[in-house]
DNA sequence: TCTGGGGTCCTAGGACCC
DNA sequence: TCTGGGGTCCTAGGACCC
């Protein structure tokens, strides 16, 4: 096996420079959901100091002085960007599994071994010429290595941008080089008992005993280490798997403290649940509520938190909007407390199975059938008349007002999405 | 009076990923 | 004042069964 890991430089900031061109080598932050806190930096952001995953709030004064350039996330935007990346690499090779938003693992069968570095250059530059968008290639005989050579790739300016970790000896120097941290897998805690371990390099990890290996970071630790030394344990995945489950979760703009409140957040969540879900043709067997306040309460604050979560199963697996949202309430209703301040809530749909495979209910066939055809003309009239597929018609308990509901202030058009925002050329 | 052990299934919670 | 959202996988422990 010969895989190569393609990933985008700073890809939300990327896509953003695409139809902004005056944006290159200066500071750029794109914010998470709600504007809440950084999730993409450019490396001049990143020189500045900004960190990954820091609040807003704590540079707000640095794109106060006009210093960086913020955008809220645009993900239609970048969800067509990552498309055309798929697209272009299907021109270097028929394999291809999309890992992530902007990273893919391309399979390199049939790819001369002398010729591998000209292949990934040439990738590069063609993914620049189609997409606009920079993207750094690791190449190695599994998946783990791949991810640890796109690391060197985009870490270590002697690559250029590409790093083929198949060579051994290669390896072995960088190995040593890198931290054990940076392996695919090992995060946060794990990293931590590695160094209790005295494991600090990737070379240590590597070289570490099976047993001990096993005991520390269990099955998942040990199919990292094989996969270091060469052997593959994950094998590419070219077919799409069906997802297992549906989320949709939100921070409040304003905490809720008030049921009706909550009331419309979560019949809002369960509609959209509802409509991802008839998206892929999946029914949900049972549905999940949550709701929680502040998990960051000041040190002075004497306040305790609460959160709760309550499942309701469904008698027949649905996707119909009006059974999810009347189940969410009855979920919500059952974990509702008075004199808290909501700060977060979320609906969660599990044990999906393909909506035609659902066994009719003996009693509610005509029922069904009912349901599948209104919800059918209401997803039609949305995508037809809304801009977002999802306003023109929808459950009078979500509300009208939403108070609740977080802004994001700095969203860029909708350039390759909404034909209202088409760029304009002259010529 | 004496009160087993092994298997399966489910769920909650944690870790990790981007 | 203000700290994202959507996933997957693994494990431990409880319930249940024979």
């Amino acid at each position: 096996m010969l895989v190569a890991l393609v990933d985008a430089n700073n890809f939300y900031v990327s896509c953003e420079r695409v139809f902004r061109p005056d944006l290159e080598r200066r500071p750029v932050i794109v914010l998470s959901n709600n504007d809440g806190c950084i999730i993409s930096r450019s490396n001049e952001a990143k020189a500045l100091g900004i960190g990954m995953a820091v609040p807003f709030f704590k540079v707000r004064d640095l794109v106060r002085q006009g210093k960086v350039t913020v955008f809220s996330s645009n993900y239609p935007l970048y969800g067509d960007m990552s498309r055309r990346m798929n697209e272009t690499l299907m021109a270097f090779s028929p394999d291809i599994e999309p890992y992530s938003i902007d990273e893919s693992f391309v399979g390199l069968t049939g790819v001369e071994r002398a010729k591998l570095i000209d292949y990934g250059q040439d990738l590069r530059a063609t993914m620049r010429r189609w997409t606009g968008l920079p993207v750094c290639v690791g190449i190695g005989p599994t998946k783990t290595l791949a991810k640890l050579a796109n690391v060197c790739a985009k870490k270590m300016p002697e690559f250029a941008g590409v790093c083929d970790l198949s060579d051994a000896a290669l390896r072995e120097r960088a190995f040593r080089a890198l931290p054990a941290r940076e392996v695919w897998g090992i995060g946060h805690s794990a990293a931590n008992t590695l160094t209790d371990l005295g494991i600090h390099t990737v070379a240590d990890l590597c070289a570490m005993d099976a047993g001990t290996a096993r005991r520390a970071l269990s099955i998942v630790g040990s199919r990292l280490i094989w996969e270091l030394r060469g052997e593959p344990c994950f094998t590419l995945e070219t077919i799409p798997q069906p997802r297992k489950g549906v989320s949709v979760t939100r921070s409040f703009g304003n905490r809720i403290t008030a049921f009706s409140a909550m009331s419309e957040a979560i019949t809002t969540f369960a509609t959209r649940a509802a409509e991802k879900l008839r998206e892929d043709g999946m029914a949900a067997s049972h549905i999940t509520v949550f709701m929680r306040t502040t998990h960051h309460p000041k040190p002075a604050d004497a306040f305790t938190g609460y959160a709760n979560s309550r499942t309701v199963s469904f008698i027949t697996p649905t996707c119909d909007t009006r059974e999810m949202a009347q189940a969410a309430l009855k979920a919500a209703e059952a974990i509702w407390k008075d004199g808290y301040r909501f700060a977060k809530a979320g609906v969660y749909l599990g044990d999906l199975m393909p909506f035609e495979r659902v066994s009719s209910d003996l009693f509610n066939v005509n029922d069904r059938e009912e349901s599948k055809s209104l919800m059918k003309a209401i997803d039609g009239i949305n995508n037809r008349h809304s801009r977002n597929g999802r306003d023109a018609i929808f459950l009078a308990a979500s509300g009208i007002r939403q108070h609740w509901r977080h802004r994001s202030d700095q969203r860029s058009p909708g350039y390759t999405t909404s034909f209202t925002d088409l760029r304009r050329v002259r010529a």
